[in-house]
RNA sequence: GUGCCUAUAGCUUAGUGGUAAAGCUCCGCUCUGUGGAAGCGGCGAGGAGGGUUCGAUUCCCUUUAGGCACCCCA
C-alpha cells in the first residue's frame, strides 16, 4: 500500500500530504498476529476476573472535566471532548476522556448505590487515555484491565488477599515466566516516618524518594532526601527499612521487634500479617510472592495493604499489575464510608514488553485454521458447500476468492499462517471429497466430504 | 510540559552542496493441479514550511513526527 497515494485521493479536498493523516504512533495499532496474541491475553484477564465471581460492567469513555480534575489528576494529561465547530447546543465541552477506571468506578458506585449488592465485586476492561510523551511502552491510548470489591462501611482483610491469588492465577496462565507479586501496607512506612517525627510534607516527599529507591540507586534517594530537608540521621535508617529483603517471616519478625511505637505503624504490621496469613490460606504458593516495605506506589488514595508484581527475569519492564486498599472510594460524592480494595493491569504497556523482550511471540495473522483454496472458478457452489460445512462444525474457514495459480493461493495461506489447506478440483469433485494439505508438515491427502471435519481438528 | 538526539522507498540502512545506492518486503515472469527455495525483471524515497545558494536531500531557522531521559504513572 502507498499511504501517500491513497490518502491524497481521499483527502484531497483538505491539501494534506498523505504522512500527515497517518496515525500517530502513541495511540497503539497492531498487526493482525500481533492482536489476536493480545485478545488471547485479554481473554486470560477476563477467565480469571470471572473465575473469581466478578461482575463486568462498562463505563462510558467521557466523565465530567470537573470530576476528573478534582480528582488529583494532572490537568495536561486529561483529553477533553470537543467539535470542530463552535457548537453550543450541548455541554460537550464538559467532558473528557477517562484517564483511569477507578474514578469512573466511584461515580458510578456512587450513583446506582441503592441498585447495586455490596460487597460490589466487578471487573473492567477498557481503554483508557492520558496525553502522556510517549516512552517506550507507553502509549496515550490504553487497555486497563481492573477488578475492585467495594465494601458499604467496611470491608474485610480477606480480600486483601484474594488479589493476589487472582494476580498469581493469571500471570501463571498467561505463561511469562518467573513473576513476584511485591506486598506492603501503607500505613507501615507512613507510621514509620512519623515516628521518627517527619512533617506531613517531609513523609510525602520521603515516600516519593523511597518509590524511586529501586530505580536511581541508594546514593541517589540520600541526596533527594538530604534536599527535602529529611534529617541526615535518619535517611540510613529509611533507606535500609525500606530496602529490606529478606523472608516473610524474618521481615514479620523484624517489625514485631523493631519497637516503633507508633499506632500506624503497629496497625499496618498487625494488617500485612493478617493479609500473608490469608494468602497462605488461599493457596497462593509461597515462592510468588514477598513483602516489599519499599512499595509505595504513586497513588494517593491508597490507605492500606499496597501491591507491586514484577517479572523475575525482567525487572527494567518494572510493575506490570499493581493496586492497593482504599478507605474512602466515594468521598468525592458523599459522606458514605465505602473502603475497597483493587488491582489494575496495564495491559498494553505489557503487552509491547511482552513482544519487544521475546517474552511472547505471534503466531498465525488469521484465528481460522483452515483456507479453502479456488482452484476452478465453476466450482466455487462446492468450496462454499465445504466452508460451510466446516463452518458449522464450528471450524472457522476462509475461502480464497481471487483468481490465482493454486501455488499462489498455497503461499498465501502458509505465510498467513492456516494450518490446513482444502484443495479440489474436478478429479476430487467427481469423487465426492477434497484434497486436504497440512501445511506444516507438507502431508496432503484424499478425504471424503464427511470426514473433512475430523480432518482438520 | 522540560531537556538531549533523530528524520532518505512499505521496512532496515548507505551516500552526496550538482543524475540518490542497496538489502528485505511487494508485484510480474520462469511456473495455468501444489507453498516455504532459486533466478530474472519491475514499482517505489530525503516529514512539512521558510532561508542561504546559480543550484539544498545535504548548511541554517521554524514546525511536525519519532527515540531517550525528566515530569507523571491516579
Amino acid at each position: 500500500m502507498k499511504p501517500t497515494k491513497i490518502v491524497n485521493s481521499v483527502f484531497s479536498n483538505f491539501l494534506l500530504n498523505g504522512k500527515d493523516v497517518l496515525q500517530c504512533k502513541c495511540f497503539p495499532e497492531w498487526l493482525p498476529e500481533e492482536r489476536i496474541l493480545e485478545q488471547k491475553i485479554l481473554d486470560i484477564i477476563r477467565d480469571n476476573f470471572e473465575k473469581y465471581g466478578f461482575s463486568p460492567i462498562e463505563t462510558s469513555a467521557v466523565e465530567k472535566t470537573a470530576m476528573l480534575i478534582a480528582k488529583g489528576s494532572n490537568d495536561r494529561e486529561i483529553y477533553t471532548l470537543g467539535r470542530l465547530s463552535n457548537y453550543s447546543g450541548d455541554n460537550d465541552q464538559n467532558l473528557a476522556l477517562h484517564f483511569d477506571l477507578t474514578v469512573p468506578l466511584a461515580r458510578y458506585v456512587a450513583q446506582n448505590y441503592s441498585l447495586l449488592n455490596f460487597p460490589f465485586r466487578r471487573y473492567q476492561i477498557q481503554k483508557v487515555w492520558r496525553g502522556e510523551r510517549p516512552q517506550s511502552g507507553r502509549y496515550r491510548e490504553f487497555y486497563q484491565c481492573d477488578i475492585d470489591v467495594v465494601g458499604d462501611k467496611d470491608l474485610p482483610l480477606l480480600v486483601d488477599a484474594e488479589m493476589p491469588s487472582v494476580i498469581y492465577q493469571i500471570f501463571k496462565q498467561m505463561n511469562i515466566g518467573k513473576f513476584m507479586i511485591g506486598v506492603n501496607n501503607r500505613k507501615i512506612l507512613q507510621g514509620y516516618f512519623s515516628f521518627y517525627g517527619l512533617t506531613n510534607h517531609c513523609i510525602n516527599e520521603a515516600m516519593h524518594a523511597i518509590d524511586k529507591l529501586e530505580k536511581v540507586g541508594v546514593d541517589k534517594t540520600r541526596e533527594t532526601m538530604a534536599e527535602k530537608g529529611i534529617g541526615a540521621d535518619i535517611i540510613d535508617g529509611i533507606i535500609n527499612f525500606a530496602g529490606i529483603n529478606k523472608p516473610i517471616n524474618e521481615i514479620m519478625e523484624y517489625l514485631r521487634s523493631c519497637k516503633i511505637d507508633n499506632e500506624l505503624f503497629l496497625q499496618g504490621v498487625d494488617e500485612l500479617e493478617q493479609v500473608i496469613g490469608h494468602m497462605a490460606t488461599l493457596g497462593i504458593p509461597q515462592d510468588s510472592y514477598k513483602v516489599n516495605l519499599g512499595i509505595v506506589r504513586g497513588l494517593d488514595y491508597y490507605t492500606g495493604t499496597i501491591y507491586e508484581t514484577t517479572l523475575v527475569d525482567y525487572p527494567e519492564i518494572g510493575s506490570i499489575c499493581s493496586g492497593g486498599r482504599y478507605d474512602n472510594l466515594t468521598s468525592f460524592f458523599g459522606d458514605k464510608k465505602m473502603p475497597g480494595v483493587g488491582i489494575s493491569i496495564g495491559l498494553t504497556r505489557l503487552f509491547s514488553q511482552l513482544l519487544k523482550t521475546g517474552i511472547l511471540k505471534t503466531g498465525p495473522a488469521t484465528v481460522a485454521p483452515v483456507l479453502v483454496t479456488s482452484m476452478d472458478k465453476s466450482l466455487m457452489s462446492y468450496y462454499f458447500k465445504i466452508a460451510t460445512l466446516l463452518r458449522n462444525s464450528g471450524i472457522k474457514t476462509e475461502v480464497f476468492f481471487d483468481s490465482k495459480r493454486i501455488g499462489d493461493q498455497l503461499k498465501y495461506a502458509s505465510k498467513k499462517g492456516f494450518k490446513f489447506a482444502i484443495i479440489a478440483g474436478n478429479d476430487e469433485v467427481n469423487n465426492d471429497g477434497v484434497q486436504v494439505k497440512n501445511l506444516e508438515t507438507g502431508e496432503q491427502r484424499f478425504s471424503g466430504l464427511d470426514d473433512i471435519c475430523a480432518e482438520v481438528r
